[in-house]
RNA sequence: GGAGGCGUCGCCUAGUACGGUCUAUGGCGCCCGCCUGCUAAGCGGGUUUGGGGUUACAGCCCCAUCGCGGGUUCAAAUCCCGCCGCCUCCGCCA
């Protein structure tokens, strides 16, 4: 949610961001005359509560026939009072409903446009040239399951298509890319969380999940549960209904968890191997900052997702991802996208987005700064998606023999293996 | 799942049997000032949060806010109902 005042200050710049979007400009004028709405029914009832306020107090000094009096005059001013609060919640619900379908403002300088409409930022490595090495590179799915990596077939037996099981190689290769990632990310200031998978609808709702993403997520209707699709819920939700320490921040945590999407909309889509899955497992960075460091603060966890992707040699692109492709909760969204050789092309690996004030504002998050209490943004930034590096690993590091070389930063981790080798 | 207890403005806490001067008490912490070689102590003042009004500013005023949501009443921290969370005990279970 955006802060409703600028509504009123400043509702050019909502017009502007909604155009940008693609979106309707309609639901700003709606906003506005819903604001004017509830300001009104709001100042009615004060004004009648004030006046019921000021005559109860009379009422247990007041004898007799006095008293007969302002009781008569206080029932009716009550039943008044009743009807202008009725009144007054509507409007300020209708309000907050129009509030919470308007997404976040763009920052100045987000490409205008759809899904195809990203600037490239920049263009990092070099491809290899699997011709020149004299060989055509397999995809991930047929070298992970020689190097008895990757089990699509009993996924599919236990719970259903896309689901995999990581066996082997795979569950250590995994394993050691939490490794790698949390050592990072300590060794930057990070707190690291393992947050729950499952969260209420409020968590859900805060973080801007349950608009244009509804779709996507999974839901325990026997609970009333949510199963997150990045554990960016949960630590958004994590300080919910705080006010933090201006002090302190920015608060950098790392958390790892599960994710979970149905992919309702992606039907056929990248159905081979473990590209969109039903689940995988992401070690995600998440920052609370001033609202004016946000920009500043996106690019830090930007550059933490280039030293991580740049660790493990994998050829990358930085894309400024276009106004309409931002989902609701973003102001503005960086991805890299990692050479895929069976492709032919960079696909999403990373993806980090600054949220302004859009999820702290639903979800009460609040910072202290001296004797003041303001506004807290937050950012949150892949620093593994497990499934993605593992496609990006196996395709980029292969050789001939169908073998995968491990990146120098992985053999720690993996008890100073450098290379998977296929066991059929 | 069963039984009981608890939830007050940063932290602790008074208030809840009996509804109204509760405009929520006190302490700690914190902030401002005074005093003082320095520090500490002492003294005085301030200190929930949100929304709105007014003002050059300080400030002042109004409404809401005692876990959350309903209800009763002219009036609810206080009475009633539902929910949530925490604690203790019992049962069950990875």
């Amino acid at each position: 949610m955006i802060d409703p005042r600028l509504l009123r200050t400043d509702p050019d710049r909502v017009r502007r961001s909604q155009r940008a979007r693609g979106e309707s400009e309609a639901l700003v004028d709606e906003l506005l005359a819903a604001d004017e709405q509830r300001r009104a029914a709001i100042s009615t009832h004060e004004e009648k509560r004030a006046e019921q306020n000021r005559l109860g107090k009379l009422v247990p000094r007041a004898t007799g026939e006095e008293r007969q009096g302002l009781l008569a005059r206080t029932k009716a001013l009550a039943a008044e009072v009743a009807a202008a609060k009725a009144t007054s919640d509507e409007a300020a619900a209708r309000f907050d409903e129009l509030m919470r379908m308007l997404p976040n403002i763009v920052h100045d300088g987000v490409p205008v446009g759809g899904e195809d409409d990203f600037t490239v930022l920049e263009t990092v490595g070099t491809p290899r040239d699997f011709a020149a090495e004299g060989f055509e590179p397999k995809d991930h799915l047929e070298l992970g399951e020689r190097l008895g990596a990757i089990d699509m077939e009993r996924g599919a037996k236990v719970s259903g298509s896309r689901f995999y099981f990581l066996t082997g190689p795979g569950a250590l290769l995994e394993l050691a890319l939490l490794q790698h990632a949390m050592a990072k990310a300590v060794a930057w200031g990070f707190t690291p969380i393992l947050p729950p998978a499952l969260v209420k609808p409020s968590a859900m709702e805060g973080t801007g999940f349950l608009g244009q993403a509804a779709q996507d997520v999974y839901h325990l209707p026997a609970d009333d549960l949510y199963l997150v699709g990045t554990s960016e819920v949960a630590l958004a939700a994590y300080h919910a209904g705080e006010i933090l320490d201006g002090a302190a921040l920015p608060l950098s945590y790392v958390g790892y968890s599960p994710c979970f999407r149905r992919e309702a909309g992606s039907y056929g889509k990248d159905t081979r191997g473990i590209f969109r899955v039903h689940w995988f497992d992401k070690v995600e960075m998440f920052v609370y900052c001033r609202p004016e460091d946000s920009p500043e603060q996106h690019q830090r966890l930007l550059g933490y997702e280039k030293d991580f992707i740049a660790s493990l040699e994998l050829p990358y692109q930085v894309l400024d991802v276009a106004a309409g492709d931002l989902g609701l909760s973003a102001a503005r969204k960086f991805d890299c996208y990692g050479w895929l050789p069976s492709q032919q092309r960079y696909r999403e690996i990373t993806s980090t987005s600054d949220c302004t004030e859009f999820q702290s504002r639903r979800l009460g998050t609040r910072a202290r700064h001296g004797d003041q209490v303001g506004p807290v943004a937050t950012l949150n930034g892949t620093l593994c998606a497990m499934t993605r590096m593992i496609i990006m690993l196996l395709e980029n590091h292969q050789q001939a023999d169908g073998s995968v070389r491990l990146p120098a930063v992985l053999r720690p981790y993996l008890g100073g293996l450098d290379a998977l080798t296929p066991v059929r």
